[in-house]
DNA sequence: CAAACTCCCTGTTAGC
DNA sequence: TGCTAACAGGGAGTTT
């Protein structure tokens, strides 16, 4: 599943891809990929204008687009692949796949496709970013995210670890995957008690969570062997890996349910300190 | 305030 | 072999 590290190569990929390209066409094929506006004046309203930039925050891919007119402010086509998302930059020649929910027909005479088989990828077009990202926690990779901004954070709550890190509203971008990567890094327990977990814990979880995402980065995401969706080459120490062994200290790994995700941690490795039981 | 649950979806897989 | 049922999973929304 996308996360912040293959949210960042997708819109890399379409940065050197579709910037500054202008949209002639536009098709919804699953109107429920679009939350707004509704799916006709989406396609209306985007249909001639300009790819200025892509970026990304948290787990949404954000388009910059512009009036060629210029007789308005730019808007955002805003891209959350949730579970199954997927983009494809192919020429219009190229067989359109049954779950190519979303279609734009570049000048260029390529087509930026949004495919998600699994439907729960969602789709904006706002005029105000914040509108759907306001309530995002700040950037994990963001210079500004310091030890001390995340142990104002965990400390702010009573909560598994865990759970606290796939909040979208106290760090944007971390999912399921990078979660239990992080943790294990940090040889930090998921149920361990955020305001229990010591400053000097805290800063090695800091560190972790950046390590990690920036190692899948540049590994391009996850190998997912899914085969829903293809990513980089960053091969999990744990997550999916219960019942394997630890590379660490090769003891068997764990499967638990925390925050109704499947969990994967090193019992050894990551050990429940009795300061940080409920 | 936080945690638990429900819903949205379908490809995959376990069970029969 | 072929069918069905269970399951996974991000996040918004609702209930406890």
């Amino acid at each position: 599943m996308p996360e912040l590290p293959e949210v960042e190569t997708t819109a890399r990929f379409l940065s050197e891809r579709v910037c500054g390209a202008l949209i002639d066409g536009v098709s919804v094929h699953w109107p429920r990929s679009v939350v707004c506006p509704a799916p006709q004046q989406f396609e209306r309203l985007i249909c001639g204008l300009r790819i200025e930039a892509v970026g990304r925050r948290g787990k949404f891919l954000v388009l910059t687009l512009s009036s060629c007119a210029e007789e308005r402010g730019p808007c955002y086509l805003l891209i959350h692949l949730r579970m199954s998302g997927s983009i494809d930059v192919v020429r219009p020649s190229v067989p359109r796949s049954k779950h190519d929910q979303v279609v734009l027909r570049l000048e260029s005479g390529k087509e930026l496709r949004f495919h998600d088989p699994r439907k729960f990828g969602r789709v904006y077009f706002v005029e105000d970013v914040q509108q759907v990202v306001g309530k995002l926690g700040p950037e994990p990779l963001d210079p500004a995210f310091t030890s001390g901004t995340l142990s104002l954070l965990l400390k702010s709550s009573r909560r598994a670890v865990k759970s606290a890190l796939l909040d979208q509203s106290t760090i944007a971008g971390i999912g399921n995957i990078y979660a239990d990567e992080a943790l294990w890094r940090a040889r930090l327990h998921p149920l361990a008690i955020t305001n229990r977990i010591s400053s000097a814990k805290i800063s090695v979880l800091h560190s972790s969570i950046r390590r990690t995402l920036r190692e899948a980065i540049l590994r391009q995401g996850t190998d997912n062997g899914d085969g829903v969706v293809e990513f980089g080459s960053y091969r999990p120490r744990v997550y999916g890996r219960a019942g394997k062994r630890c590379g660490r200290c090769s003891s068997v790994i764990k499967r638990i349910v925390v925050a109704q995700r499947g969990t994967s941690f090193c019992p050894r490795c990551q050990r429940l300190p009795l300061s940080a039981r409920r």
